[in-house]
DNA sequence: CATGAATGAGGCTTCATTCAT
DNA sequence: GATGAATGAAGCCTCATTCAT
């Protein structure tokens, strides 16, 4: 009998973990149960992961990648003054993830398992590498703003940016636990506050 | 009569765990680490918790009511313009938190637990309780500058609280990740720029 | 505080750990059960006995003297035909068994026991030492009415003792598995035909 | 294609847990025991048996269908009077058990188990089951030759049956305690007895 | 290449027993 | 003597991984 190799197993067998990590969490996922998800043998993931670990920074990276050219894609294309485009990348990044919630979980995991795992070192670098990815083009986007003098040219982007993104995470983390939560709202209403704050011209400095 | 109770032993498993849990991550904890840590037998655990998950979530409500209680004590004493207060409330969150960087991986932990354990409904219910109780007191701070007209009246007092409530959540997060980052500063920057948002009368409405 | 000391403790932990065993088994009792029961600490179990199987054995013991008093006591009692006597053991046997039913698991778990433990010899030599006198009981009683001329006097008294000593065990234990089974009737019918049986002179002889 | 199932490893661990349950009883046997009386590892167990208690479940049943298609075997061939049939099965269930004496000890353990095991309900109607079966044929052949008058016709030919049936049972067990006691001899002077009071025409009535 | 039967290291937990009070 | 807090040996079971087919 002929067998029809399948040049997307892997992404199959990918897509089929993230599935049951994200609904079951790293640690409680069976190999078996991501196999009968994939719809393959049980010993076909080791033929193309290592091992459980493996196949779960798979999914991290498989996520990471995702997330990422989304952004990037929305950056590209926006144009228009600093303010709007703050918008777009603000919506671009809560709407990314709210299809996706379910998958919020597997985030948790991921910094879970940075605690943790001998991949510790992986997990936080490409944490820290997409965080870093993330603010730079930000806090760019900040400077931007200062730069045209739509923005104050007291602000410290950098570290703007950086609480930016954080917010953008927690809301959505918000949104994960509490089905009633409206991220998308609050990070509207936030970013006008905040851009209100960021065309003043006085800024009084921290003590 | 028995061997006298200790009534501190509880306590001290609990702190035991609480470095154990944080240096390994939940799943890669032993039991006996624990014990060893504690100074006390396997068995003892199981005469204070019935399990090894019973004992995480020890763990976690005492953080919990750490942090609360802090929270709570600052609220208390800071008295003063909204936007003072709002500077002290920030600042405590974030320094209650700065010396024990080491143990925000057990946040990550209780978020990965809550998705995953038999314990789920208990976490995600306490860290909501947690949030909401949070949230309340922030945004009765921002509807408090509202009414002394310290702030605009046309403020979403309650999102805006949520947003900034995770702000400082991830900007530790960040902190965590990077020993270089400094997220007292950027908390510091960060609330300037979002009081000066809160004090301008015109706020443009979110398209 | 003067403690009243108790010389009956023993007795009342022997008969807390009766209970104990009887209703959940030997494996499946716990000591601090027994303890409980017998209104003591637990630590007082082993000031009597060395270990939760001595215990075991204690209650055994208990138990063996129990019936074999009461047995012994209906033996002496009785006078009449060898018919009737007979007839007032068997009516002795199951109703001295039959309110304590409950109990009766304890045969097993001893028999169990037997099987397993370090007291196997002990157990083992007991219960044989138990089924002997009463044969020895059962046979002098059928050997008495052969004597007499009531039976015939080609019968094998010992292995009908021995048998009918079985069919009493068996039948008690059928009462146990079926609260609706009625062991004393069951008894009684079957003794008659016995009788009658043990009546007539020709028996043929097995082949 | 995997390794190839083995259909013969079920019964393979069946009979090497008949082994060691009988030989040290059920609480004292290790699962690695039966593993390695297997010749399997400990895992493979639990292939097959969801748990310890359910393997001794199923080797509770293997002996239960052994026991019971052997009598069945006898019953369906032998003919002749009633009287002859109850001797052919009198000496089939006693030379059945005989060979394998041993075993008895399983049945203390069954035993012991309908009390204490969270499968007693299962034992317990098994039990039943066995015992009704077996009853219902003897009951049977009693009625049969009632019905050709080869039986007295006041025969309670249900309650001679169980007591006949626990008979043969008490016998195999004093035979596992004693080995210098003969079972099949007892059981035949026995059934001898019996058939002579089955075969009166008078019969006392129990008072 | 694919499979799933087999494996065994290692975890959590129980509970009889000890012994300080 | 009495107690019950503390203990740790030991068992059942899970599940990632291997490898014969």
């Amino acid at each position: 009998m002929a067998r029809k190799p399948d040049p997307d197993k892997k992404r199959q067998i990918v897509e089929a973990a993230t599935q049951v990590f994200a609904g079951k969490g790293y640690a409680a996922a069976r190999v078996i149960e991501v196999a009968e998800a994939a719809g393959v043998g049980k010993g076909t993931i080791y033929e193309y992961f290592r091992s459980k670990e493996d196949l779960f920074f798979a999914v991290f990276e498989d996520m990471m990648a995702d997330t990422d050219s989304r952004i990037s894609v929305t950056i590209a294309t926006v144009s228009g003054s600093a303010a709007d485009r703050l918008r777009a990348v603000a919506d671009a990044v809560v709407t990314a993830w709210l299809p996706k919630l379910d998958r919020y979980a597997l985030v948790m995991e991921f910094w879970s398992a940075a605690t943790v795992s001998p991949l510790r070192r992986r997990f936080k670098e490409s944490f820290q590498q997409a965080y870093d990815g993330f603010r730079r083009v930000i806090t760019a986007l900040l400077q931007d703003g200062m730069a045209t003098g739509e923005f104050a040219d007291d602000i410290d982007a950098h570290k703007t940016a950086s609480a930016l993104i954080g917010t953008w995470d927690a809301l959505l983390l918000q949104a994960w636990l509490d089905p009633d939560f409206d991220p998308l709202g609050a990070s509207r209403a936030f970013v006008e506050v905040l851009l209100n704050g960021l065309r003043s011209k006085k800024i009084k400095e921290p003590s």
